[in-house]
DNA sequence: GATAATATCATACGAGGCGTATGTCAATAA
DNA sequence: TTATTGACATACGCCTCGTATGATATTATC
């Protein structure tokens, strides 16, 4: 059946932009990546870019959203199944940085992503994996296990830690060997936030 | 006298260009900064920037350098005036903070410097800060302060921890009462380090 | 079931930015 | 004084982006 209804040829053809930018964006970068190459390798042209995501900014914003959704996902499973709050804390923590390893993730979410469309942290995506964390991190504090730090905060400083961490390690030129300091340095700092 | 040595013009020239570059980049960016409108505010033309610099990159990695090495030598100064070494790394935490407030820091060497650039840990000169914060815990490591970890790694982390919180504070709605709860925050993972 | 209306996507056009190739002029060297 | 080198400007073509316009198919209306 060559034709469905209307709104699944719509979201199709959106699916498909996202990818074959996800894909562009990913390797070459945002601002190597042609629209008319990455738009004609969906079989597509920049008309339908430009009617559903509005320009190039757009369908960034519309790729760091899929992915980001996919972390939180992924997040999500691993901080669920510790089986104390702590350790789904720390776990989370460690699945971050893995992600962060990642050169897709580093390129659109961790580079361009920023360069593009301003600091992360004013991001409603990014505030999902924030939001996740900040959430254990209360949890945690109600519980007594952490010092009475606000939970957002404490949030935000590690992940940056984390994420730097990771970058740190991608692009060393050991990377085995690096991201053992890496995870006991950061591992060290978080001993911080015991009682 | 109008015309000095011909090793002075070229400083001159060279340095009108990277004092031009800076203010476009870190005003509205690095994408956004047309070579031609920049140049030209300088008395000079792209025939000039190509000829010194190579590249419009090149002249963002030339303009990068000299922020970082006055971010440096003001980290130098903070981090020698303590009386102690904890001290002195403490203050040199919180200064890297404040210089990450600043909106220039924060577009040219925080955003469009890594998505340019690729990733900060591999440039010479960011290099030059994560240095003298690794030598300073590697003292603090001797001195038996802090627990045995690797220095660079503690070093990678903490800087990473920094930038984020500072980051966040900047874009913050109310970022006198943020700039409060992320120093906190980040005060209580410093501890983790004390023996 | 025919027509009108609307939305999806392609095509065509203009503008601006980048990089290179070439040219000019001044400063140093011989 | 002349030759040579290097600093910088000018001119050109290519590519990319954004918009305005156009074609086609699906849905809505009667």
């Amino acid at each position: 059946m060559a034709h469905r209804s209307r709104k699944e040829m719509i979201a199709e053809t959106r699916a498909k932009l996202v990818a074959a930018a996800r894909r562009a964006f990913g390797t070459v970068g945002y601002a190597e990546a042609s629209m008319d190459d990455f738009t004609a390798s969906a079989g597509l042209t920049r008309g339908a870019l430009y009617h559903h995501f509005g320009d190039k900014k757009g369908l960034l914003q519309a790729v760091i959203a899929e992915i980001d959704a996919e972390m939180f996902a992924r997040l999500k499973v691993v901080s669920t199944r510790a089986d104390t709050l702590w350790r789904g804390f720390v776990d989370e923590c460690t699945a971050y940085i893995e992600m962060a390893l990642e050169p897709e993730i580093q390129r659109i979410v961790l580079r361009d992503g920023p360069a593009v469309l301003g600091d992360p942290s004013q991001w409603p995506s990014q505030s999902e994996c924030i939001r996740s964390m900040t959430e254990n991190l209360q949890k945690l504090r109600d519980e007594g296990t952490i010092v009475a730090i606000d939970a957002e905060a404490a949030a935000r400083v590690i992940s940056g830690a984390s994420l730097h961490a990771a970058q740190w390690i991608a692009n060393s030129d050991d990377p085995e060997a690096t991201s053992k300091k890496a995870v006991k340095a950061f591992n060290v700092l978080l001993d911080g936030l015991l009682k």
